[in-house]
This record gives C-alpha cells, structure tokens and sequence, in this order.
DNA sequence: TTTTACTTTAAAACCGTTCTAAACTACTTG
DNA sequence: CAAGTAGTTTAGAACGGTTTTAAAGTAAAA
C-alpha cells in the first residue's frame, strides 16, 4: 500500500504536506523522533514546513495509529514510527531511547483493571545508567 | 527518623522552606502531585513558597531519592513519594496515575542490558481507555 | 563572630507546544 | 467543469510549565 493510500485509509487528506511526512516516517525504517528533528529532515530535503503543520500532522498522525507517542518524561515529546507493541530502554541522562521488542519481555502476572477502563496499552521502560 | 534527619542524610541543608516541603510530603502517605498541586498545598497551609523554589526544591529531593518523577508524556511533570519500587495505570484522557503494587505484575523474561549500561529501575505503564 | 557557601525569591527569560485568523487547497455537488 | 464548502496550512502571537538571573537572605564552618 502506498502512502496516499495509507492516509486515505487512515481518514486522512492526502495534502502535500502530508504526504512528505509520510514520505519520511512511513518507509518501513522505524525511528524515534522529535517535532523539530523532522522539520529538520523536511528542511534538508529541499523542502519546508511551518512547525504549526509539523505538530498538526504528528497529532494527526498519532490519533490514527500510524505513529505513535512514547511515554517518557522528557521535556520533548517523542514520537515513534514503531507502532507495534514494543518497549524501551531510556537512558535518562541523553533522553535517548532504544526499542525492546516485544518477544524480550515477558510480562507473566499484570493486574487487574480498575472497574469501568480496558487496557490500551502496556508500556514497559528500562531506565538505565551508566556502568563506570 | 524525622523530617529534620531525613534530609540531612540525604545531603540536604535541612531549610525552612525544605522542611515545609518534607512536612507535606514525607508523612508516610504516598501520593502523585504537580509542583502546583504542591505550591496549591503549601499556601492553603498558610505559609508560601515561590514556585521557584517549589521546582529548586523537588528536584534536589528527586536526586537524592526521597520522591521520584513518573515516566509520562504529561504537559506538566507528575511526582511520586511512592519511592518503592511500583508501577501505574494512566488514563491518557485525564492524566489520572493510579498505582500498582509491584507484587502485581511479575516481569518474566527480562532483555539483555545494552554494554556498558545498568538496569537503573523498570517502571511499567498500563494504558487506561473508558470502557463503553 | 566573621566568613563562606548555599538557598530563596520575584521577575524575566526560555522553549516546546497550541492558538488565531487569514489565505489556501482538496474534495463534493450540481 | 464551476461553484461551494469543509478541511488544511501558515506566520506570528500566545500560552504554560520550567529554568535562569541576580540580589537578598540564611545555615553552617572557621
């Protein structure tokens, strides 16, 4: 399926501007990434995009399933193109993030869910420090 | 222990407006709060704190151990005086945390830790969605 | 007691993110 | 295809949580 198919699919409007997002994100290479990182990418590829339009499109694209926003405490937000169910390590003093897959982890015993909430999702972090 | 004490043998000068913040939070009732929600506290107290030193505040008390901050991709950084090892339920819509023993959950197979790194704590976040 | 290092503070600055409102563009309908 | 309309992009302003600044204050050391 090719990226304005995607979009459609997805309920979105194929604009310019989103298809050059798509163009970067959704080409099979999974990364995580920040607003200004891909504004940086959009910029350097002889293209242009007002930041607005970048967070526009990123909730956009979040709200569908077709990246998703990684839970950390960052003072940045940080997207991720994997939307499979995975997990991370964070090294907390650079921000920086490193994918888990899924298959490393395995969660034996989860709790129950408060009455009235479904499960949407379960996110494991492995912060780590430095070995001196 | 007392406030006074806990505080010194973290390293901390044991400051007014330090022990105003360890009389709040340190009183054997955990709790998740904002640095809002804490200056909020500490004025209907009647005494007052300059959200300066509200922020100075909770982050020598997170480096030192006595709180934690929480892994969430909050607008504002939610702290935790549960420093036991534990887990949380967030509701995405409301930000709402609530707690999960550690006993709870059990954590089966574990990934390899990247070269050079420790595992520096795991926390596990499980999404919450309104059941309909 | 004097000195020194640390702490508090109000106010300003900062910075990531969202809002505004006007121009523009994709899609729908006839 | 033309006209209408609903959705999108944009620059720039606004927003809100957090940090910085620099001066005054306080705790501990000498």
């Amino acid at each position: 399926m090719n990226n304005k198919e995607k979009l459609r699919n997805a309920g979105l409007r194929p604009t310019k501007q989103r298809m050059i997002v798509a163009d970067i994100l959704l080409n099979g290479f999974n990364r995580h990434f920040t607003a200004e990182n891909l504004q940086d990418e959009i910029n350097s590829s002889g293209n242009s995009m007002s930041i607005a339009t970048v967070y526009n499109c990123l909730k956009k694209f979040k709200n569908c399933g077709l990246i998703k926003q990684v839970e950390t405490s960052n003072d940045t937000a940080i997207f991720d193109t994997n939307t499979d169910y995975h997990h991370h390590f964070l090294n907390e003093e650079t921000g920086e993030l490193i994918d888990i897959e899924n298959e490393e982890i395995s969660l034996h015993k989860l709790p129950e869910i408060p009455q009235g909430y479904l499960n949407n999702g379960i996110e494991v972090i492995i912060k780590l420090k430095r070995h001196n």
